[in-house]
DNA sequence: ATGAAAATGAAACCCATTTTCATATTTGAA
DNA sequence: TTCAAATATGAAAATGGGTTTCATTTTCAT
């Protein structure tokens, strides 16, 4: 598995600063399996720099969903929420299981061999006959948890 | 192809009344290939029935999508855009290519023959696994369109 | 060190969606 | 039919995630 480069070599070629807010935001997403809102981050930014502000976490989420390294979602709970890339992720690509009542979110990368295949080959074949350049993919399930029977 | 109840049907089942409003959107909605937000609809719904309100909208949207007649989507332009469910609309099965500059929306079904038959698998061993009812997918490509290059 | 460019935080703002509440419509039991 | 309860509706106000503005601070190249 080819590993890409990290997330400072990727903000300096875009040539955009290291500061340490954005370091902050990166080592959370970094530590956690979890799907983070922006709320979310800032309070665990809080912890590390009590100066930080929810602004900054927005345009630090931002410019990482911009160059690529971070990959937003909505899951229908109306907050944004993001990971890490998967290139970028010590987890492998995995897709997602919501619950539609407790908006719990299951990763699983089981069967997502098999999917990332097809995916490619139709993603090739998108590419083609709509002139797009596709960038990424997401597959989700959505129903109801076990607890929400 | 098993076709399923009509929308008013599904309507009496769930124990809810069949009111203008709510034909005046399922309308709206069975007339276009569109993915229409809920203000796009209201603007059409008014040309039907001036008095109509965008409360009412929303809140008929919001009943269609919890009775599964109706799926809501977020392609991330900032608001939710809906589409009558598979089982309700004209059009096969499809699932999406975005353009994240133009925030197009292209529908294809010409790969989700074999797309279906995998979900389908998966979702057998994941519903399993993580003992998920699980009601629906969706599968999303997020890339460059053409005419954004 | 020094000035320009980039980044930041607080507050104000935006805007899609939800909530409230008073009014209107539907339903079905009497 | 009639009438009261249940439901649905519209306007206005409230909500809340996210963005913009702007004055200040930090960084970087010279
Ligand atoms: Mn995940
Ligand atoms: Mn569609
Ligand atoms: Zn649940
Ligand atoms: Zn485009």
């Amino acid at each position: 598995m080819m590993e890409s480069a990290g997330w400072q070599e990727q903000l300096s070629r875009v040539g955009v600063r290291l500061t340490t807010s954005r370091e902050i935001v990166a080592n959370i997403l970094h530590d956690t399996q979890r799907h983070l809102s922006a709320e979310d981050i800032f309070i665990r930014a809080v912890q590390v720099n009590p100066s930080i502000g929810l602004t900054t976490v927005y345009r630090a989420l931002e410019l990482f969903t911009d160059i690529g390294i971070v990959q937003k979602f909505d899951f229908g709970d109306g907050k944004a929420r993001y990971e890490l890339a998967s290139d970028h992720h010590n987890a492998e690509h995995h897709h997602h299981l919501i619950c539609i009542k407790c908006k719990k979110i299951i990763n699983y990368d089981d069967f997502v061999q098999e999917e990332l295949e097809l995916m490619k080959k139709t993603e090739k074949a998108l590419s083609k006959k709509h002139h797009f350049k596709i960038m990424h993919h997401i597959i989700h399930f959505y129903g109801i948890c076990e607890h929400c029977r």
